[in-house]
Order: structure tokens, then C-alpha cells, then sequence
DNA sequence: AAGCCGGGGAA
DNA sequence: TTCCCAGGCTT
């Protein structure tokens, strides 16, 4: 075990260097702000998807304080589309805390992170280690992956028994003397890089990889059956009728969920659980001749269970006289929908709009 | 300990 | 189709 550990970093460093990502937009420059921002965005979301929503964000709100200034319509429209908006809502909340707590910085000191929303412990570890080169050890999905080949760890690696032991192994190739100062940044790099090019879920290269060498799952053939998969289970299917109203001017209909639940605080077309619900939501607030045009259904599937959503599209309704806009509904023009947070289902929908 | 919370890439 | 990803929060 102890040889094990020692060669992790070094072999792991050498490899970096010549074949890790060093051009990642967040690398360049490495700030804070910038560590953390990336570090939010890519929790449970691929760097490929990330990009670019991370180019639009720091160019719009480019610092801490800006983000802090912001109004939270403006923090979700840029959010739109990624998904886990509590994400967005987080990293809003936290950056106002920041300006109260911490003169409109980021603490460095891992209690103090941890204690902002949106940010754990393995969020504040990479933090830490990237901004500013500190010794934290961190444990995202390529650390679990990576060490549960390397050390020949059984059960599924969200199952906290399985966690804990891996995060020790994490910390104590952190506290390795073998791994200098200076190379923090680097390191946690690494691990994240060898995790997400050779170390993959399917089809790992171990031919190319630095740590074959004392891998127990590669000395032992099981790098197909590590990390354990999580225990399977169907989920279940729910139904749900969309309207999409038009008024005269082409102006669509939205209405903003409520603040907490799915797609929290995110504008979408009104929505009820069924045909004769959504016809009555209809009627008490607008005159829609006929049954309307009905559109394809559309499959959604979220990470606890399976949703169709059934629209129909109706063309130049009239509002009801006591129905206009007010705080949780809209008519919006179908070129300022960007302007909103909308779900990434509904945006598509939607960019039929015109047609 | 288990459920909640999106969207997309990969096989 | 199925799995799961640079997770954290709530119950």
C-alpha cells in the first residue's frame, strides 16, 4: 500500500505535463472567482457542455461583485439550458455572502467555503488547491473512479461506506511527501484529466495510462467491473399537458414556477396534469377558440423519474380583461425569450415560434 | 440513508 | 434505450 501511494502523484505529475489539459478556459487566468464559478458549473455536467456557458457568464459578470449586483433573472437566463438551477441560485446567494462576510472575496479556508451554499467539501478542496495551491485532497466522480481501479475498491462509490474509505485513500495521497508544494494546482488537475481522457467509465486506455503500474483492477483484469455500478431501479412516469398560447401579436404565454420544486423559479408554458385541467386553467384566462393544434409529445427524463409532456398550440387568443401581466406570468415576444430562464425542453419547443 | 434536482454525451 | 457525469442540499 505505501508503495502505492508513493508513486501516485509523481507518476501521475509527469504524465500531466506532457499530456493534461492546460488550456481550459477557467486555467487561464486561474482566478478564484473563475476556480469557483468553473467548479459550480461542472458539478454533474461534462467540460464540453460547460465551456460555453462559462465564456457567456464570465464575460457578463466578469468578477464577484458583479455577480453579487446582479438581479437573480439575469443570474438564471445565463444558467438556461444547464441545468440544476439550485446551482445558479447557490452561486448567487454565496457571492452576496461573500460581499457581507468577506469583503467581496472569496475565504480562503475550507470551514468558511463549506459554509457558503452550492459548495462541499470536495468543491472547496478543488478551490483551495487551484486558486491558491493549498493542500486539500478532493473526490469528485474521476477521483472516485480512478481510485477504486487503482486500490481494487468493491461497492458502489456513493454508498458512504465506499465513500469514506475512498476519501481517505484521497487524503493520504494528498499528504504524500512525494508531492511538492508547488505542484497543488497541478495535481488536483491531473487526477480530474486522467479521470476524464484515459481513466474512463467504458473502455479506459490503460496502455497509456502513468499508474498501471501498481492499478490493482488493472494487475487483476476488473477494470470493466470497477467502480461497482450503483444498484439499478426503474423510474417512474408521469404525464403533464403544456399550453402554448399566442396572442394577436404573436406574444406567448409564460408563467414562472413557483421557487421551489422542478425547474424552480424558471418561466415555462403554463402547465397542468392532465387534458380537462389544463383546458380550465385556459378558459379562466383566455378566450382560445377550438381544441387548439396538437404538437408532438415530448420525453423528458430527470434523474428520479420519467416525463411526456403533451402540447398544444393555440394562435391569436384575446387575454381576459382581468388577466394581463403580473408577477408569476407574461406575455413574452418570441425574440426576448432569451432574456429568460426556460427549460431546456420548452426553449426547443419554443424555438418553433414563427412557424 | 435516501430522495431531490437537468441536461447531455457515450455506448 | 441505459448509465452517469468536476455534487450538494433536504428530509
Amino acid at each position: 500500500m505505501s508503495a502505492a501511494i508513493d508513486r501516485y502523484a509523481p507518476d501521475l505529475l509527469a504524465w500531466f505535463d506532457t499530456h493534461g489539459r492546460h488550456d481550459l478556459p477557467w486555467q487561464h487566468p486561474r482566478t478564484p472567482y473563475r476556480v469557483w464559478l468553473s467548479e459550480i458549473m461542472l458539478q454533474q455536467t461534462q467540460v464540453a457542455t460547460v465551456i460555453g456557458y462559462f465564456d457567456r457568464f464570465v464575460d457578463a459578470l466578469p468578477d464577484l461583485p458583479a455577480l453579487a449586483a446582479a438581479p437573480q433573472e439575469r443570474v438564471l437566463a445565463l444558467w438556461s439550458g444547464l441545468g440544476y438551477y439550485a446551482r445558479a441560485r447557490n452561486l448567487h446567494a454565496a457571492a452576496r455572502l461573500c460581499v457581507e462576510r468577506h469583503d467581496g472575496d472569496l475565504p480562503r479556508d475550507l470551514d468558511a467555503l463549506v459554509a457558503l451554499p452550492g459548495i462541499g467539501r470536495s468543491t472547496a478542496a478543488a478551490i483551495l488547491s487551484q486558486a491558491w495551491g493549498d493542500r486539500h485532497a478532493i473526490l469528485d466522480g474521476n477521483v472516485k473512479r480512478v481510485l477504486a481501479r487503482y486500490h481494487g475498491i468493491d461497492g458502489w462509490p456513493g454508498a458512504p461506506r465506499v465513500e469514506k474509505q475512498l476519501w481517505a485513500l484521497a487524503d493520504a495521497h494528498a499528504s504524500s511527501p512525494d508531492l511538492p508544494d508547488a505542484r497543488l494546482p497541478d495535481y488536483t488537475q491531473a487526477q480530474m484529466d486522467l479521470g476524464a481522457t484515459l481513466c474512463t467509465r467504458a473502455r479506459p486506455t490503460c496502455l497509456l495510462c502513468p499508474l498501471r503500474g501498481a492499478c490493482v483492477a488493472h494487475r487483476d483484469g476488473r477494470t470493466d467491473d470497477l467502480p461497482t455500478p450503483r444498484p439499478g431501479k426503474t423510474l417512474p412516469q408521469r404525464e403533464a399537458d403544456v399550453l402554448w398560447l399566442e396572442d394577436a401579436r404573436g406574444r406567448i404565454l409564460l408563467q414562472q414556477r413557483p421557487q421551489t420544486g422542478i425547474w424552480a423559479a424558471l418561466w415555462t408554458l403554463p402547465q397542468a396534469e392532465d387534458r380537462d385541467a389544463a383546458d380550465a386553467w385556459r378558459d379562466t384566462h383566455v378566450h382560445a377558440p377550438g381544441d387548439g393544434e396538437p404538437l408532438p409529445p415530448i420525453a423528458h427524463a430527470f434523474s428520479h423519474y420519467r416525463l411526456t409532456l403533451h402540447p398544444r398550440r393555440w394562435r391569436a387568443v384575446a387575454p381576459r380583461d382581468d388577466v394581463g401581466d403580473n408577477d408569476t406570468l407574461r406575455w413574452v415576444p418570441s425574440d426576448a425569450l432569451d432574456t429568460l430562464g426556460i427549460p431546456a425542453p420548452i426553449r426547443k419547443l419554443l424555438s418553433r415560434a414563427g412557424e
